[in-house]
DNA sequence: CGCCAGGTTAGAG
DNA sequence: CTCTAACATGGC
């Protein structure tokens, strides 16, 4: 086993994101241990586990416990953790204003280093955000948990399993009804099927959306059949990382602010449009944090 | 039992 | 264009 560094910016809190990639005992896509998470990630169709902490100077250790570690392998895992961990952006600018905001003020100095937690992967997003539809969390990780169990390639190492994303090819192949039996509504096995033959057949991918400014890439996602504009902007804001990207119509997002404001009841589209227009440019860090403020 | 949950669609008006 | 029912099932 290798270890190598990867250098975080200062306003970084490893631990305020563990407590997020620890939101679900359901969860398969990771593990975490103490202050520690492990993942497989694939680099040249090999399969790469990996576990990352933190070490004094706030840097992320990162552990390759099932290769030995090249320059190459370090470049690809290394790339993939910043991106994970949305380190490149630079919330100084965010914290400055957030500071004097009312709502926010509290929220930035409480999870202070708080970072999006990403999902590089265009059709897990999708797909995560389309099983998350209209349900409560708790459900939605049940489902996630068992389409990955029961579709996504496993890798045991020491005593452990670890699990990839079900593969779109893969997907593109099922029935409703294997999904139906998963608990899936018709729909969401539709929405999901329909999403991974979009993928398998090449008519969208990661690298072509990313080719596009937010607004077009917004538009060509809501074409397929079941994105609607809160999943739209939730992948534009977890795997593209636009800043001003945040799904409007979220239900947590709408309690968050019903809380912080004490309000009596939800917040109507308008007044959260309007709530919004402070943040501008820093949409989708403001509902980070607000998402945050749920979980106390 | 009722209401809400990290919504979206199709169809009516 | 806006409004609404239907979707399906769990959490509380």
């Amino acid at each position: 086993m290798s270890s190598f560094i990867i250098e975080t910016p200062k306003e970084f809190s490893f631990h305020q994101c563990l407590h997020f990639l620890n939101r679900s005992p359901n969860e398969l896509l990771h593990l975490t241990q103490g202050e520690q998470v492990q993942k497989i990630i694939r680099v040249h169709d090999k399969t790469i586990l990996f576990s990352i902490e933190t070490d004094l100077q706030n840097q992320l250790v990162v552990s390759v416990l099932n290769q030995r570690t090249t320059a190459t392998l370090q470049q690809a895992i290394c790339s993939y953790v910043t991106d994970w961990f949305d380190l490149k952006t630079d919330l100084k600018p965010f914290y400055a204003f957030a500071s004097n905001d009312p709502i926010l003020k509290s929220l930035v100095k409480k999870y202070a280093g708080y970072r999006i937690v990403g999902m590089p992967d265009l059709f897990e997003a999708l797909s995560w955000a389309i099983i998350g539809q209209q349900i409560n969390l708790s459900f939605a990780y049940r489902l996630k948990q068992q389409f990955v169990q029961s579709f996504g390639e496993k890798f045991s190492w020491k005593e452990r399993t670890y699990y990839h994303f079900p593969a779109a090819e893969l997907v593109a192949g099922l029935n409703p009804a294997s999904l139906l039996a998963l608990q899936f509504s018709r729909q969401k096995a539709e929405y999901v099927i329909a999403t991974a033959k979009a993928f398998a057949s090449g008519v969208i991918s990661k690298e072509q959306l990313s080719l596009l400014s937010f607004p077009e890439a917004k538009e060509r996602l809501i074409k397929l059949k079941g994105i609607g504009n809160w999943t739209a902007n939730y992948v534009l804001m977890k795997t593209f990382h636009y800043p001003n990207a945040f799904p409007l119509e979220d239900a947590g997002l709408h309690q968050a602010i019903r809380r912080q404001l004490n309000l009596s009841a939800k917040p109507t589209l308008q007044q959260i449009e309007q709530l919004f227009k402070k943040y501008k440019g820093w949409e989708a860090y403001a509902t980070l944090y607000l998402w945050r403020s749920l979980s106390e």
